[in-house]
DNA sequence: TCGCAGTTGGTCCA
DNA sequence: TGGACCAACTGCGA
């Protein structure tokens, strides 16, 4: 696999040192910037900077954490740091911490240490578009090699693009097409790396605990039970793969959302996010396991399918400008969703009135994780199922919250639910109340996740507020006083979307997706007025229903 | 232009 | 548990 952004230069002196810049890619395995910056180097300098603008304690952020990431996240990732540094340490290195503007930062340590080679994993996030363009004029300029190898994916989104004639693929399927057998060999397994140079008077801090950054433990009453790191994630792997008729098997939508001891999935997701897993190294463990095995399932439902659905994504979120907004993405419909912020705190605070929406939302508040099939509850019930509300704002909440939060596939997920790319048929609602029920007949997940609703008899417990006063007062709960009265009625409110919805397609059709501002708020009035005009009552007995 | 396929809907019924 | 039916979307390829 070529490296597509190698600056590479032959004339460059050999025998100096290399700094390899960690910011995804956590972890020592198939690493090709690591292995790059090894090779002839006499010292290597593994960095990693602490941006305060993503770590820094947001003390009014809605949840513990920063302004960007949950208190989860920020766990998850010092401990990713942590084990790097250990495994560093077994290879006679260590990984040398740093706080401040990444960019700046960069350029300070390439000034002041010696540098030939300037190696990072390749990053198609728009963030890291930016500061790596930024880092690499100024290497450039300086006479410094750059090496940013593909790694992070296993194909290079830019060649798909380019077989494609330019254009990302919109289906899965044409991306298989296209995508065809991926052709990468791991990088070596490192033994040892030269050790760490002078550091001059730059102040290396050691990986910082959640407490030096600010955090104290009441910021937080239960932490995700997922530990960070490579080692937790090869361990996890491991453990998968141990099951070979599970990973043959594997078919995603069969998969039990309610499952929360031992989730479906293998929930490795994280650990591709930071790079504590290689994706590459993945795929190749479970086409192993397929060699050995009778028959297997295949893409999109298998395994080897999430990880390209992965690809996908990725591939899409690089080919389509302001892929994370409706405005300016072409492929994104325009929809007049409304801005009701009561609506949407309710949703993020677990206090919609449905307990199987509530119960996933406090898992994703508690944990930063949950099933797939749970997300799209909540997304699907969030935008074009329930409450009508703009898919960018649920994007944000689950961006900052989740731990294996990614911008390509968080954002491309947003899109599908809410019908506004990849996936169209709106009518296809998830239901609040039997989707889960279909799983978890007893309610063992809504009531270790609410268990203000512990008590409540199972026949009631996917809608309480359907439960006579003394059920509700034998088990405990008032509807209305211990747990809310649901923000909309299900029935009322997704027929009214579905018609909603249709509207907006057809205004879109009408004109081939150019629809501007005006058109977009023509059509949002007309909707306030029919629901003025057919259901005046609930829509006052809803705001009531809400305070 | 048409027919088909599309990771994961809900409900009813056997 | 699986199939029929509901009501119907878009992208893609012929």
């Amino acid at each position: 696999m070529k490296p597509p952004l190698s600056l590479l230069n032959p004339n460059m002196p050999s025998g100096s040192g290399s700094l390899m810049w960690f910011r995804k890619g956590l972890r020592v395995h198939d690493n090709p910037a690591l292995e790059y910056a090894s090779r002839g180097s006499s010292c290597v300098y593994p960095l990693f900077v602490i941006d305060p603008h993503y770590m820094e304690l947001d003390p009014d952020a809605y949840s513990p954490g920063s302004t960007r990431a949950g208190i989860n996240r920020i766990r998850f990732l010092l401990e990713s740091l942590a084990d790097l540094d250990s495994s560093l340490k077994k290879l006679g290195s260590r990984l040398l911490v740093l706080k401040g503007e990444p960019s700046e930062v960069l350029i300070r340590c390439l000034n002041e240490w010696d540098v030939r080679k300037l190696c990072f994993e390749y990053d198609t996030d728009p963030y890291y578009q930016a500061l790596d363009d930024k880092v690499k004029n100024y290497a450039s300029a300086a006479g410094i090699e750059v090496f940013s190898p593909v790694s992070h994916t296993i194909f290079d989104p830019a060649d798909i693009i380019e077989k494609n004639g330019g254009r990302p693929p919109l289906s899965y399927q044409s991306f298989l097409k296209l995508a065809g057998e991926p052709s990468f060999s791991l990088s070596v397994e490192l033994s040892w790396t030269p050790p760490v140079g002078d550091v001059g008077r730059c102040e290396i801090l050691q990986v910082p605990t959640l407490k030096e950054l600010g955090y104290v433990e009441k910021h937080q009453d239960e932490f995700t039970p997922f530990r960070g790191g490579e080692s937790e994630a090869l361990r996890r792997l491991r453990e998968s793969l141990s099951d070979k008729e599970w990973v043959a098997n594997f078919e995603k939508p069969k998969g039990d959302p309610s499952v929360y001891i031992k989730p479906a999935t293998t929930v490795l997701s994280p650990y591709l996010k930071f790079g504590c897993l290689s994706s590459r190294y993945f795929y190749q463990c479970l086409k192993d396991v397929y060699k050995n095995v009778k028959r297997h399932t295949s893409p999109p439902v298998s395994l080897v399918g999430q990880l390209l659905w992965r690809e996908f994504f990725y591939t899409v979120a690089f080919g389509t400008p302001n892929f994370d907004k409706m405005k300016g993405n072409k492929i994104c419909k325009q929809i007049p969703w409304n801005d009701d912020d009561k609506l949407l705190a309710a949703w993020r605070a677990a206090r919609t009135g449905y307990p199987w929406i509530d119960a996933i939302m406090v898992q994703l508040r508690k944990w930063g994780w949950m099933h797939h099939l749970a997300r799209h509850s909540v997304a699907c019930f969030l935008t074009r199922g329930d409450l009508f509300v703009h898919w960018e704002k649920g994007r944000d909440i689950f961006e900052r919250l989740l731990i294996d939060s990614d911008w390509a596939i968080n954002n491309g997920n947003w899109l599908w639910q809410s019908c506004s790319s990849f996936f169209y048929q709106y009518n296809r609602i998830y239901s609040p109340i039997s989707f889960g029920r279909k799983y978890d007949p007893n309610g063992n997940y809504i009531r270790h996740f609410l268990p203000i609703l512990k008590d409540m008899p199972k026949e009631y417990i996917y809608e309480p507020w359907t439960a006579p006063l003394s059920v509700q007062t034998k088990a405990k709960c008032i509807i209305g006083r211990d747990y809310p009265k649901p923000v909309i009625s299900h029935d009322t409110a997704s027929n009214e979307c579905r018609k909603k919805m249709g509207e907006a397609y057809a205004l879109n059709q009408r004109l081939k997706g150019l629809v501007s501002e005006e058109d977009l708020r023509k059509l949002r009035r007309k909707f306030d007025e029919d629901e003025d005009k057919q259901e005046p009552k609930p829509r006052r007995q809803r705001q009531k229903l809400i305070k």
